[in-house]
DNA sequence: AACGTGTCAACTGTCGACAGTTGGCAGTTT
DNA sequence: AAACTGCCAACTGTCGACAGTTGACACGTT
């Protein structure tokens, strides 16, 4: 439909291409050709170039002048910085839903955990959906509506960052154990067991996504 | 120059348009009407559009379909979530600063302070400039240039809400004290301080704009 | 053969115009 | 007089086209 129905086709345009970028199909370091996408998608260039700087602003493309818009190639340092943010923000959150947490709350980090511990006793890989689902689940009990959309922003450079993970059991196994810690901290109330645990969580993870990052 | 010859007109205008907003020139509330403002800086609407949806993923202006692009008016919610997601930010900050200060660093934050305590004696009200260019020299010495680019953000953001601060003496007072302090543990490498005196300073801080925003 | 130079195609940056929607106003009805 | 209905102006969303820049290729020079 020519007239926005729903969503502007600016709006459309960034989901799709948010989702082509968050799943490799546009790779790293590859173009994004306006006239290209924009004719594929059946959208104007106007749009589109709307699209591709709000997408920018999320860090999810690189922005060059004159040459276009890029995803961007991920470098060791760049990992390290990024989950020194997303250490604070998220330790933030993990203090938080400690001393904010409801009953609900409680039960939904539990239950997110328990599906996760059947998903990895059947042998299934621990699927980044569950571990995403977890991290949100934390973070509405945290309400904190600017840490929470921060987090999400960081969460997707990270997904675009993670080339293959999830396929170590050894890492996989001490997420699991990372997250119930968590949940026994924040059942607690205690702010600052919340916190370190969840330090010692993403620390593991930079790591393991560093380490996969060298082969 | 019609050709983009140092930044493109969307730069620009992002610039423009940016001090507009944080100066008050286009007041809160208000709405930003797209051909009278691209009149206005002799563009035509399509990098004006571009200028506007930046600033929009900056938080400095909210964006409603068909209706157009209004600066946001803050709440006490607001301001309480915002600066729940600064401490965050600037106590990881302050933290990282003590652990990776170099003794250039140091000096550099030992003058800021300075400077800021003479232009106090000298009965001059506390510049916010000199407060900004406090936390921005901490922010170089914890050399984590994601966190640093959110605390940017995050502080844009608050400069919109202040209405008129620093104009109450005990604070000014105070957080010159606080950044004393902060200097002090960062000068020892005490993270923990850091994190600690930041928490209190912000903590104090938003108490003071939630107070003025209530008259 | 290596290097510097000129030319060119491809793409981005920008513009003006059209189509569709929104909120408000005037007119009418109860 | 209050509420409802239909119309209208203003504005946003979108499109196609033009102008300027960039990187690369081919050519000529040393």
């Amino acid at each position: 439909m020519t007239p926005p129905l729903h969503l502007s086709l600016a709006g459309q345009a960034v989901d799709v291409l948010r989702e082509q970028v968050l799943t490799g199909e546009i790779p790293p370091g590859s173009r994004v050709n306006e006239v290209e996408v924009a004719q594929q998608l059946g959208i104007s260039r106007g749009p589109l170039r709307e699209a591709i700087r709000h997408l920018a602003s999320e860090g999810l493309l690189t922005l060059v002048p004159h040459r276009g818009a890029f995803v961007p190639a991920a470098t060791p340092d760049d990992v390290k910085a990024l989950f020194e943010l997303r250490t604070a923000l998220e330790c933030a959150a993990a203090e938080l839903a400690a001393s904010r947490r409801t009953d609900v709350d409680l039960v939904r980090l539990q239950d997110v955990c328990a599906e996760s511990r059947r998903n990895y006793r059947a042998g299934q890989p621990f699927p980044y959906r569950l571990d995403l689902a977890f991290h949100q689940t934390l973070l509405d009990a945290a309400r904190s509506p600017y840490i929470a959309e921060q987090v999400r922003l960081v969460q997707q450079r990270v997904v675009l960052l993670r080339s293959a993970l999830d396929d170590d059991p050894p890492h996989q196994h001490a997420s699991l154990d990372d997250h119930d810690e968590l949940v026994k901290a924040i059942a607690d109330g205690n702010a600052a067991k919340a916190s370190t645990v969840m330090r010692r969580h993403l620390s593991r993870v930079c790591a393991q996504m560093l380490t996969s990052l060298n082969h």
